[in-house]
RNA sequence: GGCGAAGUGGCCGAGUGGUCAGGCAGAGGUCUGCAAAACCUUGUACAGCGGUUCGAAUCCGCUCUUCGCCUCCA
């Protein structure tokens, strides 16, 4: 079975070859650092996480290089922009570098708690303005570039095929709808800075031979995803709205700097909208991750995205939460139940399972597909475990391996067994954890004594105390009943 | 104006030429001392209009609507 990948350069699935074998090399556009995270970073991210995982699931070593953008570029590429990250510094009166620092600490944070795997590499891009220079460099020399007033441009009437990647290759018809000033010393409207002079006061610059400045926006990729992955990369990916100009820009430099093919897969994830409409952080409707973190667990964030394939849109809204919310409460309950089980002699035949899940991931990362087929195993596992003879041991240890290497392992769903269960059980207080089993205890007392007033009386108290108590046929369990 | 996505049952959200997505919510039931959970049953879905086809929600055309990009943005 073969992985197959929708390519966003020619706009189809195509099945996926690495350039090396047993390797897999990846760039995804990482954050710029000028605020808290929001929900669209998490969307990007956790995508990309497991598509790096099934990467991996099936059997590549994987080098994920995620940039950390803490140059702080324009509000805009003509010459009135501000820069964000300065702008950011003089809001919160200290210096662009502490708030590159904070906001990237902020980033990974926040990415943990979403369980994603850090990259292999986070480049920043002040460290590694000589490579970003070496590359204007080589672009000059070659032609592509040139120099005006101690700022670079690339000229995109060099590199034909500019703007293949969102079907902007009309340079006339991309200029009609332009909504800046153009710069008269630009050659060709469609040019783009690849350096800029530092204006009076600019706070980050930096030397070059064209005198002090800063770069601009696109050649930091090129430059840090051919340092750590070389020329051609196999995965490039980014959220969508980077397509045009980020990602045709970073096309044209890196091909007309190495004349070969810059990326064999062009990976773009959709966006997140709210209420129907794009969530941004210059707009303020940006769902903010630590203020949805004190109301959500994580957990059920992560779950909530992969319930939607990374190419289409998520519509963020409360009740969608909340039926996330329920619906991987229900996933741990199976999976605590079956931790609980005792062996029986039943038999477990997971091979449907396991052969509709792998498909679906092949098929170009269907995580609500591979999701679906956790429900159905959870409800198939339940009529098992229903059953008088119950399952064997190894029927419970298949069982285990199934949701262990699908929900946990891939999809990071499920907890490991190490891990407290945030949604539903929480195992992380053993004394909590103690103290209840003792009124538990108690509790089952009582209704063999079929003193049913005391008993309710336990179950009512622990529930106005937040904790939900369950009678199943492996005994009373209990659970942190959500609060949503 | 140009480029590009998309419209699926009460809600979220897959799929795609001919038998099932899945989740949440609702209804009925089994089980249970009662709950909860679990399990069973239950939904005239595919924006509209034409066309292709033995057959279309799925392909084609048109219309309507929404969204994104063309300025930094995951």
């Amino acid at each position: 079975m073969s992985l197959f990948i929708y390519n966003s350069l020619g706009k189809r699935k195509e099945q996926f070859e690495s350039l090396y074998p047993g390797l897999v090399t990846m760039y995804v556009c990482g954050p710029t650092v000028y605020g808290h995270a929001h929900l669209g970073h998490a969307k990007s991210y956790v995508s990309f996480d497991v598509v790096a995982r099934w990467l991996r699931h099936i059997g590549f070593r994987v080098k994920y290089v995620q940039n950390i953008t803490d140059v702080g570029h324009l509000t805009d590429d003509g010459d009135e922009g501000e820069d964000k990250i300065e702008r950011q510094a003089r809001t919160e009166k200290t210096d662009p570098m502490e708030i590159a620092q904070l906001y990237t600490r902020s980033f990974y944070e926040d990415m943990d708690r979403l369980g994603i795997e850090r990259p292999n590499i986070a480049p920043t891009a002040t460290g590694h303005i000589p490579e970003q220079i070496a590359l204007i460099e080589k672009l000059i020399a070659s032609e592509h570039a040139y120099v005006v007033n101690g700022n670079v441009y690339f000229s995109v009437d060099s590199f034909p095929d500019y703007g293949k990647l969102s079907g902007r290759t009309d340079q006339d018809a991309v200029q009609s709808g332009i909504r800046v000033q153009l710069r008269s010393e630009k050659r060709s409207p469609s040019d783009f800075a690849l350096w800029k002079k530092a204006e009076a006061g600019h706070m980050m610059q930096w030397n070059s031979p064209w005198g002090r400045g800063y770069p601009g926006w696109h050649v930091e990729c090129s430059a840090m995803a051919t340092k750590y992955l070389g020329t051609t990369i196999d995965i490039h990916g980014g959220g969508m709205e980077n397509k045009f100009p980020h990602h045709d820009c970073e096309i044209a430099q890196s091909e007309a700097a190495s004349g070969k093919p810059f990326v064999r897969y062009w990976m773009h994830n959709n966006m997140v909208t709210v209420n129907g409409t794009k969530m941004g952080k210059s707009l303020k409707n940006s769902v903010n991750l630590k203020d949805l973190f004190k109301k959500v667990d994580p957990l059920v964030i992560r779950f909530f995205i992969l319930q939607s394939h990374y190419r289409s849109p998520l519509d963020y809204s409360e009740t969608a939460i909340r039926a996330s919310q329920t619906g991987l409460g229900k996933l741990h309950d199976t999976m605590r139940r079956l931790l609980q089980a005792k062996p029986g002699s039943g038999d477990l035949d997971l091979s449907s399972f396991t052969e509709r899940i792998e498909s679906a991931m092949n098929d170009d990362f269907n995580t609500p597909i591979a999701v679906s087929v956790l429900f159905d195993f959870s409800k198939f596992l339940n009529i098992a475990l229903d059953r008088t003879d119950g399952l064997s041991e190894t029927a419970l240890a298949h069982a285990k391996s199934f949701l262990v290497t699908y929900g946990t392992t891939l999809l990071g769903i499920i907890p490991p067994e190490s891990q407290p269960f945030t949604t539903g059980t929480v195992h992380a207080d053993n004394i909590l954890d103690d103290v209840i089993s003792i009124l538990l205890d108690m509790r089952a007392d009582a209704r063999i004594q079929k003193n049913f007033a005391l008993s309710d009386a336990i179950r009512d108290k622990l529930l106005e105390a937040g904790i939900e108590v369950k009678d199943t046929k492996e005994g009373a369990s209990w659970t942190r009943a959500s609060d949503v």
